[in-house]
DNA sequence: GTGGTTTCTCGACAGTACGTCGAAAAACTC
DNA sequence: GAGTTTTTCGACGTACTGTCGAGAAACCAC
């Protein structure tokens, strides 16, 4: 359901007409969510006819899932040093937000679009758990190891907190028409929904 | 575009299958999203003829505006006390969020469905916007009267942490599957963000 | 370059859902 | 019980989806 049916091994012609459908894809989906988006106009894109787009394909889905694939070693980068770290260390949780919200700006159409489309379409609502379990795991275990430090406050579960951010972050960078505007602020209010008492100074104050 | 062509004033027969139509989307929309949902299903619901329907709404998405209209009163109502008070009043913010969490409970999957769906058709889009500066407006508020009070920290502009909090709050309780049990957390995670450094036992401890 | 295989292309078809139109049945009014 | 308004529906046209099978084009020997 996911890849072609078709095609075999060859770096082929073939490549070149997916790529073209894959980038025509992208092109359509910054200006229009992937519901108003036909077969017609991507096989177009790609100048092949819209039988000849099933051979590469086997629905717009499948086109959206593959681009969003491509993307979800990009979206997790760049959070490691935040997230293996300790303590309110505001400097990292800003490197880990900064090339997310850039991201955010570039392709957030089609992100929030396929954000939307998530519930009730099984191959993005995995996609979208993939990506969340990612983040949340590895958050949830850096507030327990802060909390057994002592240099974070009891509070609500960790996994439960660390999905409570996970949702925020989310929510806010689709939500934003200038998500890079949002990083120093949301910086301040994820260091408070762990930290509480973290002095408190408005980082870009 | 949102309410009917047809009807003019009777009390009549036309308003039973008019009920009968928004009883039977709310049915529907408590198992699938709109998407999945076709305008037979919802004259057959009714017992009437697809073209019928077209008497009483301009399409499936009039059907669901109107069911979110009927709501608008209820997601905001309770809301008063917090959002009027001042300082770190757990109680009246769980006031508020338990019977909005209720509703959660209730109507989830329309409403995650109608939030889903807003970006990229204007009704919704408008309905999600006025639910969310009634709001936002009142809790930038709150803030900006605590914080000349002394009662909260400085930090991100008060309309922008609002904006924030109401982000978290509606993406937590359409992601939960028991919102409900999410109330508590909610509090002690929005207290957080606005006072930072308000005392602190988990709120259900 | 010829024959065989794989890769790729497309027109034709069948299915589903949408929304409109105009004729007419049903209900209501006096 | 004639006239008006409300309600119903079948027929139609349109848009999009996905499948099938015939065949063209590219590739690979030899």
């Amino acid at each position: 359901m996911s890849t072609s049916p078709g095609r075999r091994r060859g770096p082929s012609k073939g490549d070149r007409r997916e790529r073209a459908i894959l980038e025509t894809a992208r092109e359509l989906l910054a200006r229009k969510p992937l519901a108003d988006i036909t077969i017609d106009e991507l096989a177009a894109g790609a100048e092949i006819s819209r039988s000849s787009f099933y051979f590469y394909f086997d629905s717009k889905l499948s086109v959206l899932v593959a681009l969003l694939h491509g993307m979800a070693g990009e979206l997790g980068r760049d959070a490691g040093p935040w997230l293996d770290g300790a303590g309110p260390d505001a400097a990292a949780l800003r490197e880990a937000l900064t090339p997310l919200a850039r991201l955010w700006r570039e392709h957030g159409r089609m992100l929030a679009g396929a954000l939307a489309a998530a519930p009730g379409c099984p191959p993005l609502a995995q996609w979208r758990e993939e990506l969340r379990s990612a983040h949340v795991d590895r958050l949830a275990m850096r507030i327990s190891r802060d909390r057994a430090a002592g240099l974070a406050p009891d509070g609500p579960a960790p996994r439960v907190l660390a999905r409570l951010i996970d949702d925020l972050r989310t929510a806010a960078l689709a939500g934003s028409a200038d998500p890079e505007a949002l990083v120093d602020d949301l910086v301040t209010v994820e260091l408070r929904m762990i930290y509480a008492d973290f002095a408190d100074r408005h980082p870009a104050g």
